[in-house]
DNA sequence: ATAGAATATGCATATATGCTCATATAAAAA
DNA sequence: TTTTTATATGAGCATATATGCATATTCTAT
């Protein structure tokens, strides 16, 4: 409990948590959507990840990180208060946009493909 | 709401909430029931306070902290989430027990004046 | 007025956390 | 096979946080 805390507490993986609500993502895509190092992307998806908050697998030489679904039931009510705040994050529209306009541009060789 | 997980994000604070759901208290019976130092205890209060959690008010020379209700209102799932979880803390029982055990002791003059 | 009790806070210190840079690993592409 | 791409992680540094001790403040009781 303390460490789901603990990796909630921090703004750039609530950052993320505002994209991860909408699709899973992969390293790349964080870092260039929420403008941050690649070491500092991964990093913080594997403390969200180590506490049970996001799954993840590996696919090709993608990382993919989401939401655990373990982690929406288990938790619901926390899930629940994350959907509903997420939003109003002064960042929120930011990344978002950001997040958009990289869509139509080649983040990683994976945008390639899954368009 | 980074604030809110931070403070969250401490066991000592979260043990300090799971005296208070019950019912208020003044800062030296949280001191004795968890057993830390009065500096200690006074300062994870004021974390508490300080995002909303917690509310305050004094009354002769005691400090008395609560659950907010307008944080219960403002934040009704995560309010729910902790109702839930704070009783599946390792430190829960042990921390009430001490808790039950000097309410039949002179913890501070207070106690003398409730009972 | 003086002493005692409860609380808050400054200071020093130990530990934790986040960040960047560099590098290792693994898979894909050339 | 060599190069490129995506990712994870070690090292070093800066900042933040928690803690204990000492002290100031405020209110009560004597």
């Amino acid at each position: 409990m303390v460490d789901i805390f603990k990796a909630l507490s921090e703004e750039s993986r609530l950052r993320i948590l505002t994209l991860l609500v909408e699709r899973e993502m992969c390293v790349c895509e964080i870092e260039v959507c929420l403008n941050m190092t690649q070491s500092n992307a991964s990093r913080h998806l594997t403390v969200l990840k180590n506490c049970g908050i996001l799954h993840y697998y590996k696919k090709a030489q993608w990382a993919y990180y989401g939401i655990s679904d373990k982690f929406k039931e288990e938790h619901k009510n926390l899930w629940e208060y994350l959907q509903q705040k997420l939003v109003e994050l002064p960042t929120y529209l930011a990344d978002h946009e950001q997040c958009e306009r990289y869509k139509t541009v080649d983040v990683c060789a994976n945008s390639k493909k899954t368009r």
